[in-house]
DNA sequence: TGTCCCTGCAA
DNA sequence: TATTGCAGGGACA
């Protein structure tokens, strides 16, 4: 993608926009600072583009030998602001954009023919400028964006804004004139008569066939003045065929000059921006492209203490990057090694170390590590974060250790994106880092970690800990010119890695005899059921192959199919079956079987293989970075999706149980995206309906259906919660009426009730849709940002999609984020309090946390505490609460 | 052995 | 033609 900047127009706007700033030398700078805020966001909302600037350049140009008129009225340009000109060169070239004047053009020929050349290489393309002129490229990937507006106009918004397409924005500006150009368009003749004359008649020459229709003095003005609008045209269309020295592939961003920008930024005493820029200028600077690094032999640390002795010079390291080599399946992992890396010194520290070990058999790497996490200023950089935490902390509380600065969470940070690193060199340099992956190879050639030999092992971990190196900066570069995405890691992100780290290692205690016995049971039940199945279906076959029952269903029985699957197959799903299961025996008992099979492999026989002997729980894994709009995700085993909707199921939970002496506690927060809804909308009525404490799907109903609250019946309310929680999907009258069984008719009116009823909701969802095409990002209460390029796609099942995602990712986003923030509060709140135990399970909207029985009251207040005080919302954010031996049991 | 498809569990 | 996930078994290369 191509960001294409009007820096002149950007230029008059600044110097008029911004205060008159002086340097102590008495140099003007108002305009610089307002030019370089200006494409600084740019770079960053945009970071994957190349950005180029382009000033018109001095002189006259070809539009004043056609108009001896053109922009004759215009004062010259004030000292103060062209004084600025240079210095502002000047610092853009150092920060290594691409600049462009070519004299006897303007600014926006270049851009126009820099935008024709972009699109016809397939790429797309965004004009920043402030001049409406450009509207006429819009269209084909073309658009324009104004920074300081904040608005962004596809061809849909030039339509919107100037009453016609791009295509007639030539005739459009012809008819209407440009007063700032001194271009006198046709008297009598304003946006509002042009767009509407256009409407009508397609282009001038059409208004000039249909003179007759016009109301006089417009067809007179017409008349009079229809020799000079060759001229106006010519005027007003953009050059799109300029020659250009540089192939527009030649125009990228070259790296920082460091120790130019510090001298420049000093002049003007743009004193942040001077603290911004990296402390030692480097000589490779972190946006050149490194190639490859010139990898520094490492010093293998013979397996002895003191291992500080061997690294001379460490403590003056302010960072140190650190990559972990292991080895083994979740949960069973050891540590073999780690290596680490200073910008001009390498290390690797050979290890054996479990990472479920009861003890520390190794006193030496842990006080290592330990030591050099904790020497003040100095920074410890890597990946998988909360491995090396769960490695260093053992069983000491979370507090105690410092935070540690981990680059793929950065970058989620950053995007809502998981980056691995791997990714993230590739994407920046075009490197590809050697992995163990690859050094292991793959299929019959594999190796073993434990076969790969010390020096190995050594280049492995060094040469990625000395990329790290070059990584870091930059991502400390984006997230500074991002502030807040910067404090979500800060303060959120990242702490919350040291507490996951902690639930995950503190595990949750499963009852594996009473998995067993649920397990015998239900196989009994499997078993005879199947036989039923055969038996009605009069043939033996695989009850767990969707083929073949689609087969026996639809051939064999010939059961009428309703649904296809996404890949043409004829559905056997669920919701398929229910319907058939009035035809025929055989659905019913599939049904029956399946949810047993799915009981059974899924979570009875699963479950018990993942108690981690040494501890006899299961320890889980929170993926902090594997969700698009911030939540968590859970695996081996998810703890996420134990079933609760029905009694065999919900059974399940009776497993998961308090240590001896314990209790769990059960808190979740009620209806918590409903009322982020009400929140962000600020509609009067939901708003109003949390304030009264009221059973919120309840009040739908009354409000939908119209009846005293007491009248609503179950059916009602059913709806009324199907209505609620699909506005919360983005959902469609057709998706409600599929939900609800209505018919099409009925769901819609439906719908329109609603909207009448909660307009705040209807203008919350239209804004979100309108947001995410604009920026191609919406964002949740504190700020993440989730990225919907696919918004703006031109295949409208992807768009319509987008926009459900785009709709959904704030409620859901920001109530991640308020789970988030809840996480650190109740840890921190229960540090000191509980000997024992802690949050052991995360579910969402749901912690669950397990105390010692004498504990339970103190523990229950901090926890409702720290979950309610996680965000003020404009309506109150309420959590309910159970406590009990099991899951099961504290679930209310 | 790896990958895709279909299915189904949760918030 | 409802959002976000993880995971099992079958089918096939």
């Amino acid at each position: 993608m191509y960001v294409l900047v009007d820096g002149s127009s950007y230029l008059y706007r600044a110097y008029h926009a911004m205060p008159p700033l002086l340097s102590p030398q008495g140099q003007a700078t108002g305009a610089v600072r307002g030019v370089l805020n200006m494409v600084q966001k740019l770079a960053a909302d945009f970071a994957q583009a190349q950005l180029i600037i382009v000033f018109d350049a001095p002189g006259p140009t070809f539009r004043d030998e056609l108009y001896a008129e053109y922009k004759a009225h215009r004062p010259a340009m004030p000292e103060d602001l062209r004084s600025q000109i240079a210095p502002l060169d000047a610092l853009l070239q150092a920060e290594g954009y691409p600049l462009l004047r070519v004299s006897g053009v303007e600014a926006d020929d270049v851009i126009a023919t820099l935008a024709r050349q972009a699109q016809r290489a397939g790429q797309p393309v965004l004009i920043a400028t402030g001049d409406k002129d450009l509207a006429q490229l819009v269209g084909d990937g073309i658009e324009l964006i104004d920074t300081m507006k904040g608005v962004r106009l596809d061809a849909a918004g030039v339509l919107d804004k100037f009453g016609v397409p791009p295509a007639a924005i030539v005739d459009y500006l012809s008819l209407v004139g440009d007063s700032a150009d001194n271009i006198p368009g046709i008297p009598g003749i304003g946006p509002k008569t042009a767009a509407k004359l256009l409407q009508e008649f397609g282009s001038i020459e059409g208004i000039l066939a249909h003179l007759e229709a016009l109301p006089a003095r417009h067809a007179e003005n017409l008349r009079l003045q229809r020799e000079r609008l060759p001229l106006l045209r010519q005027l007003i269309r953009v050059r799109e065929d300029v020659p250009l020295d540089s192939e527009l592939a030649a125009l990228q961003r070259l790296p920082r000059d460091i120790a130019r920008l510090r001298e420049l930024y000093r002049e003007l005493a743009f004193r942040g921006e001077l603290a911004k820029l990296p402390e030692v200028p480097t000589d490779s600077p972190p946006h050149a492209a490194p190639g490859a690094i010139e990898p520094i032999a490492a010093r293998i640390i013979p397996e002895q203490q003191p291992w500080m002795d061997f690294l001379p010079g460490v403590e003056t390291e302010a960072v140190l990057t650190l990559s972990l080599l292991v080895d083994g399946e979740h949960p069973f992992v050891r540590l073999l090694g780690v290596g680490l890396a200073s910008r001009a010194a390498a290390w690797y520290l050979p290890c054996e170390q479990d990472l479920y070990a009861p003890g520390w058999p190794e006193p030496a790497l842990l006080d290592l590590l330990r030591e050099l996490l904790c020497q003040p200023g100095r920074r410890l950089v890597g990946v998988q974060s909360k491995l090396l935490y769960q490695l260093l902390m053992q069983d000491a509380p979370v507090a105690a250790l410092p935070v540690c600065v981990d680059l793929e969470l950065m970058a989620y940070s950053l995007e809502t994106r998981a980056a691995s690193f791997e990714e993230q060199l590739e994407k920046h340099w075009q490197v590809q880092v050697p992995t163990l992956a690859a050094l292991l190879g793959q299929g019959r050639a594999r190796r073993s970690v434990q076969a790969l030999t010390e020096a190995e092992r050594a280049t492995l971990t060094t040469q990625r800990a000395q990329w790290m190196q070059l990584l870091y900066p930059l991502l400390q570069q984006d997230l500074a010119a991002s502030p807040q995405r910067q404090a979500l890691y800060e303060n959120i992100d990242a702490p919350l890695n040291r507490v996951l780290a902690a639930v995950e290692r503190r595990g949750v205690l499963v009852d594996r005899e009473e998995l067993a016995r649920q397990g015998a049971e239900l196989r009994l039940r499997m078993q005879d059921v199947r036989a039923q199945a055969i038996a009605a279906a009069g043939i033996d076959f695989n009850l767990d192959s969707p083929k073949q029952l689609a087969e026996v269903l639809y051939e064999r029985l010939q059961l009428q199919a309703t649904t296809k699957t996404a890949g043409g197959q004829r559905s056997t799903a669920e919701e398929v079956l229910e319907g058939l299961s009035e035809q025929h025996a055989l659905p019913r008992l599939v049904l029956e079987y399946r949810m047993l099979a799915k009981l059974c492999s899924t979570y009875i026989d699963k479950l018990p293989q993942l108690i981690q002997g040494r501890s006899g729980r299961v320890h889980t894994l929170y993926n902090a970075m594997g969700t698009s709009t911030g939540r968590l995700s859970s695996a081996e085993p998810n703890l996420q999706n134990i079933p609760i909707r029905r009694p065999e199921g919900r059974r399940i939970r009776d497993a998961f149980i308090a240590a001896p002496g314990h209790l769990l506690i059960a808190a979740d927060y009620s209806q918590i995206e409903l009322r982020l809804m009400a929140h962000l909308s600020a509609d009067t009525s939901l708003l109003s309906a949390f304030a009264q404490h009221q059973d919120v799907h309840q009040m739908t109903a009354a409000e939908i259906f119209d009846c005293p609250l007491e009248q609503v019946s179950a059916d009602q309310r059913r709806a009324a919660k199907a209505i609620n929680f699909g506005l919360i999907y983005g959902m469609s009258a057709f998706g409600l009426a599929r939900q609800l069984g209505l018919s099409r008719h009925d769901a819609d009116a439906y719908v329109q009730r609603y909207f009448e009823r909660y307009p705040g909701v209807r203008e919350f969802m239209q804004k979100t849709r309108a947001l995410a095409r604009e920026q191609g990002y919406v964002e949740t209460l504190w700020g993440r940002r989730i990225m919907t390029p696919e918004v703006r796609s031109s295949r409208p099942a992807l768009r319509a999609a987008a926009e459900r995602a785009a709709i959904n990712a704030p409620l859901q986003g920001s109530a991640a984020d308020i789970m988030r923030q809840a996480m650190l509060n109740v840890e921190a709140r229960l540090q000191g309090v509980l000997s024992s135990g802690g949050v052991v399970m995360q579910v969402h909207d749901e912690l669950i946390v397990e105390c010692p029985a004498e504990a339970l009251n103190e523990v229950r207040e901090h926890l409702l505490a720290g979950m309610q005080s996680a965000a003020q919302l404009r309506v109150p954010l309420e959590v309910s609460c159970g406590q009990g031996r099991s899951w099961n049991q504290a679930q209310h």
